[in-house]
DNA sequence: CGCTCCCGCCATGCC
DNA sequence: GGCATGGCGGGAGCG
């Protein structure tokens, strides 16, 4: 009762200062009234009388109807805020005074009742999430911010988010129309693939990576290519397109949420810390982060993430790492999306991607945005935005279709995709840069060949005959299981590439897969290794030649094939932990084993202590040492390959105990062994790979450096790879001493085994991610570290040290996950080094390659184009820090 | 005390 | 000048 004098009293005087229980009323009155105004709640003591207010009750009054609904159906969420529902104060009060319209305030709701979260889950409950498509449904800010009892601010900021993922598209002034989630899956894809593009090298890394560096210091730029690239794009200005100008700050919050959304799909693990996201998405730089920027980042995703997480897309989780508990929000919502075969097919270079689209927007966009500047993946990406912004401009006509600006949008997305990989193309073809990472879509199908033929073949065969793969490097990979070996040839479901049992060589097309299963022709295949699982995650599909027999098959799934015993996934484990939702997840594996010294084991080979260090990273999974080894190798990438798997059956949960699963694997002596070449400078692009399975001796290189022509090799897209761990594994006869990394690694881990052979035999692995990753770390924990730019495996070096060294030692590269470096470089080869060195074996190898045509014409641009490796390289090296 | 993130000031741009 | 948008960051709520 008292209460209800209150209110009825407060209108005139502010009382909502007051503290009220809240609780206590609740209580009271369960609905009844249905009419409450929900507003008005906190509006300040300014009178209620003023002119806003009345509108507001009026708007309010008008449609009881709708909010009733509404507020049953938020009642009803289940929503992290569930708790809430118990505690649905707002609303419970508004109910309870239904005879008082004034309702005042009640007093506050709790700050929760008024997050944004919730707001917008109001928001979405005003509206179906599959609207048919006959109706279209508009929606006034106006109206609903008066009607949810918000300011419009807020209301602009769920629409924004909206408005990124097509859910919504603004018609004009105040009104924006009401899509659902009809082109949700189509967006998302979409945004998938700009992703990979955009940050498609990130992902492998993630977090360790990101962490690492920023740790170190260098964070971004490492990690992020592009913004090398383009200078300037950031929010800068897009210069995009047409016309005019957009705006550019305008639409940081929708940019920001696509590109938080990006990172999501791109991601293996599917789980972004929020730090990190706020690092990559400070676009600029590198400078040093002020903090204050940082601070306001993080506040905007916080906001982003609310939406999103109304929308069901992310849930929020923890992490812990190293340094303890960090939030980070892990996406739940779709992960494939099958449909779209626009991305797989194949991107030839007229095509557009899609036939549909609509006009010459796209066009247009591309066109601009290339003539004016070099695509950076970024700046394509934003691009785009421009493009709304010039929308915008026009918006203002409510006339205009809603459809075709849907349509737009959409096209406009597609079509930066589009650039993108024409942009790819472009540079895969002219063999430049990079590392990128490829999208998948570019390599279609092998029957597309546009793409296998003609940038491929070149490549490829040059370096093989040229050289050996100068590296090669038996790589287990982890993931998944092993499958007992198989045939070269295997393909990817979607087509994805293919090996051909002729061919020599695999291409993949996509950054997604991967399992190299190389078959050996010849050579011997004596024993097949089971081939790895996919390391794309995603990718499942991708996947693989297996040797001869086995795998086949598998194309499109990701290995599971049967031989995966139990399995199945990858055994090597992240360490991080994912737990299902609420659980923290465990990023960080114990750190002592980075220290841990079993990986030494690994005899006699020179270099030995760079083995170990990668060890230390990278866990050994030899056969011999599965034990040993699996604690540490599961954790530490499996959460990557895990989770996707784990997705793709459960999305929620976690694939049980992935720490099980990885020592499951890890014993199992088998993994799939790679091995991997790293791209040289002319194709960069490409990364080969090796099967391991073959003798040693075979893959030794015996003889000659080249031994291997007649071994199979895969290649795959730098960015393919590095979702890898990382691989690599003379031969899995003789494991060497596995060991452990402790750090974790996000992304890939794997499990290396070196074997025996391996010592006599010089491997060397990394992976261009890996690298990549590394590097950043690297010099912040080491000091430049001049020597050691072998690792790159540029051909060249390959060549010189396979011919050198053939016996030796072996010195791989780090995986990627290996963050940090505890281990004070003791071995002079150590990965490491690995950057340094590059720069030049890089540009100076081109001849190795054999690709001598691409490669040519190509060095002009390179430099400019240098891979992202490459740029990383230089960075590293030109800054150290 | 730190994580969240609400709130609203104020800049930007268009009309 | 007014209005629509939305960047931004102070500082409060909450655990």
């Amino acid at each position: 009762e008292n209460i209800f004098d209150r209110s009825r009293m407060a209108p005139k005087t502010p009382i909502k200062n007051e503290p009220i229980d809240l609780s206590k009323q609740k209580g009271c009155t369960p609905e009844r009234n249905p009419i409450t105004p929900v507003k008005i709640i906190d509006r300040p003591q300014p009178d209620p009388w003023t002119p806003t207010a009345n509108l507001k009750i009026l708007v309010s009054a008008a449609s009881p109807d709708m909010r009733d609904r509404e507020k049953k159906k938020e009642l009803f969420r289940p929503i992290e805020n569930s708790e809430q529902s118990d505690t649905p104060d707002s609303l419970q009060y508004d109910i309870v005074d239904d005879s008082t319209v004034d309702e005042f305030e009640k007093q506050r709701p709790s700050r929760k009742q008024k997050s944004l979260g919730l707001l917008c889950q109001k928001f979405l409950a005003r509206y179906p999430n599959y609207p048919l498509s006959t109706e279209k449904t508009t929606i006034s800010l106006d109206e609903v911010a008066s009607i949810l009892g918000v300011e419009r601010r807020r209301i602009y900021d769920i629409v924004n988010v909206l408005e990124s993922l097509q859910l919504v598209s603004r018609v004009a002034k105040n009104q924006y129309c009401w899509h659902g989630r009809h082109n949700l899956s189509q967006t998302l894809k979409m945004l998938q693939d700009a992703g990979e593009l955009q940050y498609g090298e990130l992902m492998t890394s993630q977090h360790k990576e990101l962490d690492l560096e920023y740790k170190f210091g260098e964070r971004k730029k490492a990690i992020i290519p592009d913004s090398q690239d383009r200078p300037l794009l950031d929010f800068s200005e897009p210069d995009c397109i047409s016309a005019s100008a957009n705006s550019r700050k305008d639409k940081s919050l929708r940019i920001m949420s696509q590109k938080f959304v990006m990172l999501f799909l791109v991601s293996k693990t599917k789980i972004v810390t929020l730090d990190i996201a706020a690092k990559i998405l400070i676009e600029e730089t590198q400078d040093t982060v002020d903090h204050s920027k940082f601070k306001t980042k993080v506040r905007r995703l916080y906001d982003i993430a609310n939406v999103l997480t109304s929308l069901g897309l992310i849930k929020k989780v923890h992490v812990t790492e190293e340094r303890g508990r960090k939030p980070a929000f892990k996406w739940i919502g779709p992960v494939e999306f099958p449909e779209n075969t626009d991305e797989l097919r194949g991107h030839s270079p007229t095509s557009d991607p899609l036939p549909e689209t609509p006009k010459g927007a796209c066009a247009q966009y591309q066109t601009s945005a290339t003539g004016k500047q070099r695509f950076t993946r970024h700046a394509s990406f934003n691009s785009a935005q421009p493009c709304e912004a010039t929308r915008r401009k026009v918006s203002s006509e409510p006339n205009s279709p809603h459809q075709e600006r849907q349509d737009e949008n959409c096209s406009k997305m597609i079509n930066l995709a589009s650039v993108c990989r024409q942009k790819i193309e472009e540079d895969t073809g002219s063999a430049k840069k990079s590392n990128i990472t490829l999208p998948v879509s570019l390599l279609p199908v092998p029957g597309d060949s546009d793409f296998c033929i003609n940038p491929l073949p070149q490549a490829v065969f040059p370096v093989v005959q040229a050289d050996v793969p100068s590296v090669s490097l038996p790589i287990g990979i982890s993931s998944q299981a092993s499958h007992p070996s198989m045939p070269a040839a295997s393909k990817t479901e979607n087509g994805k590439p293919t090996l051909v049992p002729s061919q020599p060589f695999l291409c993949f097309p996509s950054s997604s897969l991967f399992m190299l299963c190389g078959g050996l022709q010849e050579n011997n295949l004596s024993e097949p290794l089971p081939t790895a699982g996919d390391l794309g995650s995603r990718s499942a599909e991708a996947q693989a030649a297996a040797p001869p027999t086995v795998c086949q098959k598998r194309s499109s799934q990701k290995c599971s094939s049967p031989s995966a015993p139990g399995d199945d996934e990858e055994p090597a484990a992240k360490k991080q932990t994912l737990e299902h939702s609420d659980l923290p997840i465990s990023l960080v594996v114990p750190k002592k084993c980075s220290e841990s010294p079993k990986a030494e084991s690994s005899p006699g080979s020179g270099c030995s202590a760079a083995v170990h260090l990668e060890t230390n990273n990278l866990d050994l999974a030899s056969p011999a040492a599965p034990e040993t080894e699996n604690k540490e190798s599961t954790k530490l990438l499996d959460c990557q390959e895990q989770g996707k798997q784990s997705q793709k059956k459960d999305p929620d949960d976690p694939p049980p105990g992935n720490e099980h699963i990885s020592k499951e694997n890890a014993n199992q002596p088998f993994q799939p062994q790679y091995l991997y070449v790293q791209p040289t400078a002319g194709l960069s692009s490409f990364n080969f790979l090796f099967s391991a399975n073959q003798a040693p001796g075979a893959i030794s290189l015996a003889a000659n450096q080249l031994p291997s022509l007649s071994v199979p090799c895969v290649m795959v897209p730098s960015a393919a790879l590095a979702s890898f761990p990382l691989v690599c594994s003379s031969s899995f006869t003789s494991p060497l001493s596995p060991v452990p990394d402790g750090s974790f690694s996000a992304a890939a881990s794997t499990n290396f085994s070196m074997s025996s052979l391996a010592s006599t035999t010089p491997v060397f692995l990394s992976t261009t991610a890996v690298v990549t990753p590394k590097v950043s770390p690297t010099p912040s924990a080491d000091p430049q570290q001049p020597p050691h730019p072998a690792l790159h495996l540029s051909p060249v070096f390959t060549r010189s040290c396979s011919a050198v060294k053939l016996d030796s030692p072996v010195c791989m590269g780090h995986p990627v996950t290996l963050v940090k470096l505890q281990q004070p470089s003791s071995a002079p080869l150590t990965p490491k080094s690995i950057r340094p060195a590059h720069h030049e074996a890089f540009f100076k190898t081109p001849g190795s390659l054999g690709d001598p045509v691409a490669w040519k014409k190509n060095e002009g641009n390179q430099t400019r184009n240098a891979s992202s490796v490459q740029r990383r390289l230089e960075i590293s090296s030109t800054s150290p820090d």
